[in-house]
DNA sequence: GTTCCAATTGGAA
DNA sequence: GTTCCAATTGGAA
């Protein structure tokens, strides 16, 4: 049952009744990396909105954790086996549509192409039936469950690495034991390149290269994207925060906009909120490259901003002595002059 | 369908036709540690060899990601949920078994042990048509695929946790940094010494029910043990805490024993700081259990202390409400008296 | 120059 | 009755 024509779909009506028990969707998420921009999925895990048919093309919401991913329709099947095979055959497929598209619209297209169908369909609900599902139940719901479970241990896992690489790299740094050359090639490796073309060539063509980070849009330049370190949750937040907000903003703005209820009695002037659309799409980038709870990227956004606070404030002393400074030799001066 | 005697499983010569489409093993792996000691198997996770019937305490060989491992059998079922609901049964009757094993041959009891079967058998293979099983497989298929990737990533990334754990104590020790004292815990750490038995009055009876959490020696009851949900970190720390310490301590104390920067000129008073052994099986028990940074720990202990301060200080404020008003109430009767 | 740590708080959950 | 949240701080790392 693949996508060829003539095939054994039945075609009529019903054939995309969401109450067909199981299909696969191959989705394309077109903001991820290249290595994960294809992907097979259970139709458990799209969110059912408004589509009747899916079509190739057609928009869809992925269910990602706890996120939510938009991508395209590549492909449709009952037949997860069929679309496994011949995965890369409807990658090759729908990329070149995709760019047949970029010139014509693919609606027209649609018309005179026979090649292939754009819109695989569904096997009627008939061939599949309650007690086909029911059974195999209880072997299923114990892999899930054991998925699950190793799924747990694995983030948690994940987490971990990340923190004791973080605080090894921390540590040789410090120590400042490497060699020259080894220290030059070890901070490569650990901090990546410098970004940031704040370059003034950019021309719109350029400007393009931006990649969304979320589901509210949230867009940074390619090249910061390629060079965050997605191993270290809290570098790669505050990353993010620095790119998408200027430092007064991170200075002057807190996580929630609420005081803190340590302070509260002292009158401290309440910090305003940060974008909360950013901030939400940055918590989606970071959870789910990370592999990270929410609470933890909740916890370097706030230190983020405590931390840039700090150095304003640091800031605007320095430029107050600087001008006192200055007058005390303005004064000086005048006082020579006299 | 479990192991009593009497059940409803078929005891034809066919029984174990390696051709049954599904069952279950418990299987011990006999050098894991101790929280994966057991765990349940499906049929098509175990190599098949030369054995032809499963009875408990036979050698089995299971297929883990790329690797196999040794383990024995334990108890056999076509039921999973029976499995699952008496697994802690099955494997105390087990542990009982090896026990005896050890004196006798496991063979010779066999004849005279009525008290349970050695041999659970599983079900006749016409109560599991291929009809049944074939379907949903689609679905299961994909899971397991799926499962089978994410334990490779486990194993993977498991395997480069302790190369980055090892590297990191061999940096560490080497460049002999750590003061003369941290060097000490740090030693302690890393070769895992047990120690300390502080309490002298313990009889055998009582010490055998307590369970060591960490090479500091610190050690709490079976019962409590058993009881702690590790897949929650955070209950657990606390479970840990209010166990081994306490409320009266916990609110009293802190992690460090440090003020707070926050109100470090407000002249709070400064709490003392928790047994440092303690806390730091503490760390190891739940990083180890958990999975989760030492960090995430330490974070869940400080956020504990705080909260039992609270409470301590309602219960202060409470009682001296109390005081207050038995007081009056004392005043009031000597009023009415005179 | 930055990042990370943890003590403290009141209230939400 | 407990647990969780995050704003603030100074200094260690």
């Amino acid at each position: 049952m693949t996508s060829t024509p003539n095939d054994s779909f039945n075609t009529s009506d019903h054939l995309m009744d969401l109450s067909v028990k199981t299909f696969w969707v191959i989705v394309h998420y077109p903001y991820s990396d290249p290595e994960c921009e294809y992907e097979i999925v259970s139709k458990k895990d799209v969110v059912f909105d408004s589509w009747e048919v899916l079509e190739r093309g057609a928009e869809v919401t992925v269910k990602y954790g706890n996120a939510k991913v938009q991508g395209n329709v590549v492909a449709v099947s009952d037949d997860y086996s069929g679309l496994s095979a011949n995965f890369d055959d409807y990658v090759q497929e729908y990329k070149e549509i995709k760019f047949e598209k970029s010139r014509n619209s693919f609606c027209e297209k649609r018309g005179n192409r026979n090649s292939f169908r754009h819109v695989i369909k569904i096997a009627d609900k008939e061939t599949q039936t309650d007690e086909d599902t029911e059974t195999g139940n209880i072997e299923y719901e114990a892999l899930k469950r054991q998925y699950e479970e190793l799924q747990n241990k694995y983030n948690d896992l994940k987490a971990a690495v990340t923190e004791v690489r973080t605080e090894l790299q921390g540590t040789v740094l410090k120590l400042g034991v490497l060699k020259s050359e080894e220290k030059e090639t070890f901070i490569h490796k650990t901090t990546l390149q410098p970004v940031n073309d704040n370059a003034s060539g950019y021309n719109k063509e350029n400007s393009k290269q931006m990649v969304q980070i979320g589901s509210g849009g949230t867009k940074i330049p390619r090249q910061v994207y390629n060079s965050i370190t997605w191993t270290s949750y809290s570098s790669a937040t505050r990353k993010l925060l620095i790119t998408l907000f200027p430092r007064s903003v991170l200075a002057t703005h807190s996580l929630t906009g609420k005081p803190s209820p340590a302070f509260i009695s002292s009158n401290k002037q309440t910090k305003m909120r940060l974008n909360p659309t950013i901030i939400s799409d940055i918590i989606e980038v970071i959870t789910k490259k990370c592999l990270v709870s929410e609470s933890l990227v909740r916890n370097a956004i706030t230190t983020k901003c405590a931390d840039e606070n700090k150095m304003y404030k640091k800031r605007l002393e320095k430029r107050k002595d600087d001008k006192a400074a200055n007058d005390e030799n303005d004064a000086k001066k005048i006082r020579l002059a006299e």
